[in-house]
Formats: C-alpha cells, structure tokens, sequence
DNA sequence: GCGCTCGATTCAATCGATTGCAATGGGGCG
DNA sequence: CGCCCCATTGCAATCGATTGAATCGAGCGC
C-alpha cells in the first residue's frame, strides 16, 4: 500500500502559499511570527510547514535581508603556513566562540587563510558571506589588518594590542606575561634562561620583551629567543635541534606557549634531563591540557573564557554600530610542577 | 589635499557596468573570466575591479547559482552535551578537513548541535547553506542520520558502520582496534584489564566489544566499562573516582580514546601509580599529542588523514550525484612507553 | 444608509548576480 | 558589392524570500 505522500515536494514560499491558499507575503510572515497575520492562519501555515518539511531557503533571504547570521572565524597562517589548524590553542579558543556564538544564533565560518598578498583579509570580509569577523592572532599581518580595519567595522582581531591602532583587539597583556614566568624562574633559583619560540609575531614577540626585562633586570645574561615552527611534526624536530645545541648551563626554559612545553619537556626527557629538578619549563596559555601532563605545566594563564567573551560582545557592539575599546587581560602565573 | 577617491563606492556589478560603459551581464562574463568576452574588455573591467576593490555579492551569486561552495561539518553532542567543541579529537579532524576542503575550495561551516529532536539535522541540511554535510561521530542518534541520509545525498559520516546502514560512514574498524589494545595488554601480561570510558555510542561500544572478545577468549575475568564524561575538566573528576574505587589488582587499562588516556596516565600519577610498572594505559586513536606526553601513549592508530580523505572524497562523488560506498579503516596498534 | 476605521491579506518591487537568447556590427568570401 | 557568419555585447528573465504600499471587507457610529 501507498503511504507515501504523492504531492510533489514543497520547495518554496510559493509552494506552501499554493498549498495554503494565500498568497506568498502571508506565508513568509507567517513563518516569521509578524502579528499583522490572523492568529489563526498563522497557527495553520505554520503546521503546514512542518508537516512538509518546509524551510525557507536561506541564500534567499540572506539576498534580501542583507544579512547572514554567519561569523567569519579566520586563521591567518602569515609567519608559519606550516602550522595546522588543529593547533590546541586556536582549537580551544573557537570551542569558546562557538559556543559563545551559537547561543547567540549565529554560525560559524571557519576560514584558514596562507595570507599571500594584502587582499586576503578584504577578500574576506567582503564577500558578504558573513556579518562579521573575529581574526585569531595577527600573524605578521598586523599593517594588512590595520588597512581593513580602517573602513570595516565588524571586526575584532585576537592579539598584541599596540598604542593607537585602529582595529579593535582583545588579548592579554603579553609583555607582563612574559615578565611573569620569567620572575617565577629566577625567583626559583634559576640563572641560565632562554626563551623558546619564534618572536616574530607580536604577541609572542612582546612575551619574549617581558621576560628579557625581568632577565635584565636581575642582572642575568639575555639569551636569544630560539626560533620553532609550529606544526605539530617540524616543531617536536625544531627543538630537538635547539637542545641538542643547548648550552648544558642552561636551568630555565620559557616556552611561548604551552605546545612548545610539551613538546620541550618530552624531548628533555628523551634525553635524560629532568624537569624541574634539571632545567625548569614554563608554559603559556593554560590550556586544559596543560594541568593533565606529567609533569603538570606551570604556565601563564591566559583567561580566554573572558577574552572570547569580550570578543564576541565588542564584536556584537561594532555590528550594533556601537564603538567598542580594545581590551587588554591580565595574565597570572599558574604554579604547577615543571617549574 | 584631497586624495581620496570621489566616486561613491563601487558595490554592484551594475555600478562597475556603468563605470566600464559596458552592461552588467558582460561584466559578469569577464569576472568569471568567460571566453565570450572580448579578451581586451576582460582585462579592462577585471583591472577596475580590482582598482575599485570590488567583489561580487555572495549572496546573490548563490542564490542564483544554487551553490554556496560551503560543507557544513557538523559536531553532535548528543550523548554528552558537556563535551566541548574543542576536544582534540574533533579538533584534529576538523584540521584535516580544513585542509583537504580549502584546497578544494570550499570553506567550512562549523556547527555544534545538542540533538533535542529528531529535528536537528533536517534543520541544517535544508538550510541551504551549504553544498554538503559531514558529521564528525554519530552520537546517539544513527537513526536520525539515517532517517536523513535517506533522501539526502551529499552526507557523510565519520563513525561506526551497521550492516546494511544506508548512510554513508567512515571509521576505523572499532572493534577490531579494541581487540588489539586489549590483546597487547594480555600479551605484556596483565591480568586484571578494564575499560574507561562510555560504551554507549556506537564508536567507543564496538571498541569495548573488542577488548572483552579478547579478554574472553585469554580466559581472563571481564569486567565493567567505566563511564566518563568527556568534557575535559569532568573528565577528570569521573577519572579520578573510578581509579579511587578501583580494585587495587587492575593491571592494565583501556582508554577508550587519547584524551582519556592522558587523563587516566595523570590521576595514576597523582596516586603515586607508575605507568607502565604498575598499570599499562593504552589510549585509542594516535593524536599528534599521544606521542608528546610523559610518558608518551601507547594507542591504536586511527588514519585521520587517509580518514579524512576518504570522508572528503566520498562527499564530492556524492556531490556529483555519484555514489560512494562506506569505508572502513584498519586500526594500527602503535606501541610507546604508557604499555 | 453612508462613510470611516482597522485588521487581514494581496500586490509588486526589491536584493544583486547569472545566463539563454536576441541584436549588432565588422570581416571574409563569393 | 552583397550576403552570411561569427565574435561581442545587450536585454531581460530568473533564483526565492521579504516588505512597504495598496486593497478588501467587515463592523461600527452617526
């Protein structure tokens, strides 16, 4: 026997109007819950709807309404295209936004861009696939972000905040970050400190300024920062070379970030060497996975619950056509057991 | 003095149009770089276009094209809606797929639902946001899917294959892998061998299916999956009471993913238990972090790059109206130091 | 009974790019 | 010199939902 429903599939607004016998302004309002519809009909078409499965075709409206309901999440690549998205930090911070972003009703567009020329962020921003953008990290791209920043208001860009920029940043205060796990170390008896990631970017370029003062300043000598690439496989690869090439005095190690801890206290312990008691690791981030290694990280909490948050309401605010300040978190010293 | 351009903003290809003194189909044609256009006024209107910064409205090139040139990937979170978005596993998926979908030049729309009805996946699909969907873990709700899989084409799934399923799913042979865990732990013999995690999604049940196989057929006592749950903060709370009502005697223990493991290797350490003297820890699913950690994991291997591929693949022939069948991966016992 | 108001609904324009078909014009060939 | 062909370009319909303005009709007051 034939259940099945013969009627030929409800595609459009058209569609359901035939079906409810009027016309196709009354279904889209209907849909949409406007009052100047009869309680009744809406009730009625409403139904009818659901009973055939029927959803407005969103590339439609988006055309008509001007507006998406996407967020473009971009990962710009600049100094390292070998760093793959699944970095743990870019990861953890998205798991935030996209919370944050879903239960505001939006989606999430994830971009992952190789910035190759200074259009890429234009490219972007205005293909008019999202309503706004949020950049996690500046990459080397910060005069790129800059320009674009100038004209596009919906934007807020994760990292180094810089004195009188244009673009609407969110991030801590690295150069106090930096400091701070350096003046844990020294504090702890430690003389021989280097710093191990790339400075090049901003945000790790400050860190590596912030523990140099605190270096500096207790008159010990200032190492050069030890550059790493970042993806997974080449970074395990870069600091094995580093160490091997290490200076055997050397007791303190500030990693920019918590992947580089790891991945250094896994290839000292290759090698025999300890951690604390030999060479003490510090950490950056305090991401989850960082209080569930062996041993477990010390390491510079960045907040970023807080800072997605004041991302996403600086975002939302600038969409509002609202202004909306740069932030600046302050980062605090988590004491655990490499350091 | 006055630099700035006068014109008002260039925002539609009917503005170019009028610009280039030609009409707006033609600009159209030269945009996209059609050979009907004379391939001088190509490169005259494609240089305005770019003087002018101009780009094509998205919205209304989907609209009429029917193609958004977007994948939707999609996260359930149906059997635990405390597990984030930025567990590492998805993580690494979504990293690959990042990769594989760009270069094809598609970009990712990112959605994370709680399934609260059978409603949830209709929503997405028939959006019409998107060209395709692919669904990272099955969750609970295999019959939702395959209710949509049935007239929905451009779907894949990454999880467990059921005989005679019509979705179409990728995965690694689950049971399989958990067989091999176990075995290797009874071949390193340990005696007294249990399972953490929850064994109720399909995944992870046909994982804890396999290690009992095993654990039978070695005349060994079977005992009990412990559940977890996976955000990463609870994660640890759950972990940590299993171990706290462990019978002492329990040598050797299944994780039923990484991330459990690393957990699991962490709380061992807290109670002073060395991993592997006395407890063997085997993890499941080979991230790049496994080989990272202190000491680093013994797991089974999951190819999520030939995974991945595999899924992407599946969803373009989909996409072209052809059809893929199901794939099932071999898993690969990877030993470390943690068994 | 007439005009007026107000709630409900329809009508038609609009968002901006794409594309089949028609129109135009210049060149080649007989 | 005339005609046809082909390379370009223009025209107009189309994708499907939204929304301001116009219309319809019922009820009510005077």
């Amino acid at each position: 026997m034939m259940t099945e429903t013969i009627t030929r599939r409800v595609r459009t607004i058209a569609d359901l109007a035939r079906l409810a016998g009027v016309s196709a302004g009354t279904v889209s309002r209907a849909l949409a819950d406007k009052t100047l519809v009869n309680p009744e009909t809406r009730q009625r078409i409403q139904s009818l709807a659901r009973e055939h499965g029927f959803r407005p075709n969103q590339m439609a409206s988006n055309l008509r309404t001007q507006r998406t309901g996407v967020i473009s999440i971009i990962i710009p690549l600049g100094h390292d295209r070998h760093q793959h998205i699944s970095d743990p930090f870019f990861m953890t911070m998205l798991g935030h936004l996209a919370d944050r972003l879903t239960e505001s009703g939006y989606q999430l567009m994830l971009t992952r861009v190789v910035p190759d020329d200074g259009d890429w962020l234009d490219r972007i921003v205005q293909s008019g696939m999202s309503d706004g953008a949020i950049l996690i990290g500046q990459s080397d791209q910060f005069d790129v972000i800059e320009h674009v920043a100038r004209d596009y208001r919906p934007l807020v860009v994760w990292g180094e905040h810089r004195a009188g920029q244009r673009q609407c940043s969110v991030g801590s205060d690295n150069f106090g970050g930096g400091r701070l796990a350096a003046q844990h170390l020294i504090d702890s008896g430690r003389r021989r400190i280097i710093f191990m990631g790339d400075a090049g970017p901003p945000e790790i370029g400050a860190r590596f300024k912030g523990a140099q003062a605190a270096i500096k300043a207790a008159g010990l000598p200032s190492l050069p920062a030890l550059d790493t690439r970042l993806a997974a496989d080449v970074m395990a690869v870069d600091i094995a070379r580093h160490l091997d090439a290490l200076d055997p005095a050397v007791d303190g190690i500030i990693a920019a970030s918590d992947m580089i801890a790891i991945n250094t206290v896994r290839a000292l312990a290759d090698r025999g060497i300890t951690v604390p008691d030999r060479v003490a690791v510090t950490g950056y981030d305090d991401l989850p996975l960082a209080a569930q290694t062996v041993p477990s990280l010390t390491t510079v909490r960045q907040d970023l619950a807080a800072g997605t948050q004041a991302m996403v309401d600086a975002l939302f605010a600038r969409m509002r056509g609202e202004d909306a300040v740069s932030t600046v978190l302050k980062p605090t010293l988590v004491v655990r057991d490499s350091a």
